[in-house]
DNA sequence: ACATAGCCCGTGGGGACATG
DNA sequence: CATGTCCCCACGGGCTATGT
């Protein structure tokens, strides 16, 4: 035991020398500043050294799972340099291991990630996504931890998304829909993912059938986008923070008047006169929830979405005008 | 304008304990 | 043993406030 800790003593100094020398010729190339500071500000790793035989001899690890910490950082909270990270541009840390996960991995590797659906799904985060989507030839990704109706584990109210990847090439890669679940179904939770192709590499759509792609190359096949018609000459309010379905309002006195204490959560939107009672019934629609399901964050609902959304000429016609009537008093009754 | 390993609160089940 | 009370905490549901 003895002579076990004395070599293990030993392979430590050896190592610490290495690194001291890695440091010196790594600080020596790149840069002027004093030895000293740059340590302090750069904190470097060599996974070389560290991990020879993997990086050098295998070409990295066969197996990386990963829950890395979800920590938002500013260029002045971070206290290293991290300029060398594409993903630096995201600002959070489970993007920078992200990415260096891909740099110490190999095309034998097999990963998993779990990290915020954001990650996987809105455009702050689309150089972790680019990296990510395209290092691989195939990966599938299950979109889950929906705080509401429960959560994934007990404590953590966050949207997740799993990332796999396996080293066998198939060159396919797929998504789930967004799957909501209760504490009670949690053990039967992953034999009910049905995976379905993914048809867009950049922000992965949470869509489970074909049908769902249909749906959405539908919406796209117009020009128009839903945003053109927000000019002032009407308006209505929508709720930004949607749960189980979308909600629009033509007014907020239905709220009010019981008392009601969400009118913050309403945002108002211009509207023009023509697309008035088509905006109200589409926001409330299934269609546009699923829509936004698909693309966003699951958690807001911004701006982005309705420059998104295309939509077709329509007539502000006589049946559009019941419609809303009838969805408009249907709304009091509640 | 947008995103937040959030923030807050009511509810209900069940355990610990006291009383009948 | 049966019943009642209190309390804790997991759970579900809703949106505030703050920094970038």
């Amino acid at each position: 035991m003895a002579t076990f800790k004395q070599a293990k003593r030993g392979l430590n100094e050896r190592l610490g020398k290495l690194n001291e020398l890695l440091n010196r010729r790594l600080h020596a190339a790149t840069t002027s500043i004093p030895y000293e500071d740059w340590l302090e500000t750069h904190q470097p790793y060599h996974w070389l050294a560290e991990f020879y035989q993997i990086i050098h001899d295998n070409g990295g690890f066969d197996v990386i799972i990963g829950n890395p910490p979800y920590v938002t950082f500013t260029d002045k909270s971070i206290p290293y340099n991290v300029d060398k990270f594409e993903t630096k541009k995201d600002k959070n840390l489970f993007a920078l291991v992200g990415e260096q996960c891909t740099i110490i991995s190999n095309s034998k590797s097999s990963v998993g990630y779990i990290i915020p659906l954001s990650g996987l799904s809105i455009e702050g985060f689309k150089e972790f996504q680019r990296i990510i989507f395209k290092q691989r030839d195939s990966w599938n990704i299950f979109y889950s931890g929906d705080r509401n109706p429960s959560e994934l584990f007990t404590g953590v109210k966050i949207r997740a998304g799993i990332f796999i990847s396996r080293p066998q090439s198939s060159g396919r890669k797929f998504v789930t829909k967004y799957i909501k679940y209760y504490t009670s179904e949690r053990p039967i939770l992953f034999n009910k993912i049905n995976y379905t192709e993914c048809f867009d590499y950049i922000s992965a759509p949470k869509l489970d059938k074909e049908i769902g792609k249909n749906v959405v190359t539908k919406i796209f096949s117009f020009d128009k986008k839903l945003s053109s018609e927000f000019y002032k000459e009407e308006s209505i309010y929508y709720h930004a923070a949607p749960i189980y379905w979308c909600k629009a309002l033509i007014n907020l006195k239905i709220l009010t008047e019981n008392n009601l204490n969400i009118a913050g959560s309403y945002k108002k939107i211009d509207i023009s006169n023509r697309y008035k009672n088509f905006a109200f019934i589409l926001l409330n629609s299934t269609l546009f929830f699923y829509f936004w399901i698909a693309f966003s964050d699951c958690y807001s609902l911004t701006q982005k979405y309705f420059s998104m959304f295309r939509i077709p000429n329509v007539c502000d016609n006589s049946e559009l005008k019941k419609v809303a009537k009838e969805l408009s008093n249907d709304m009091i009754k509640i």
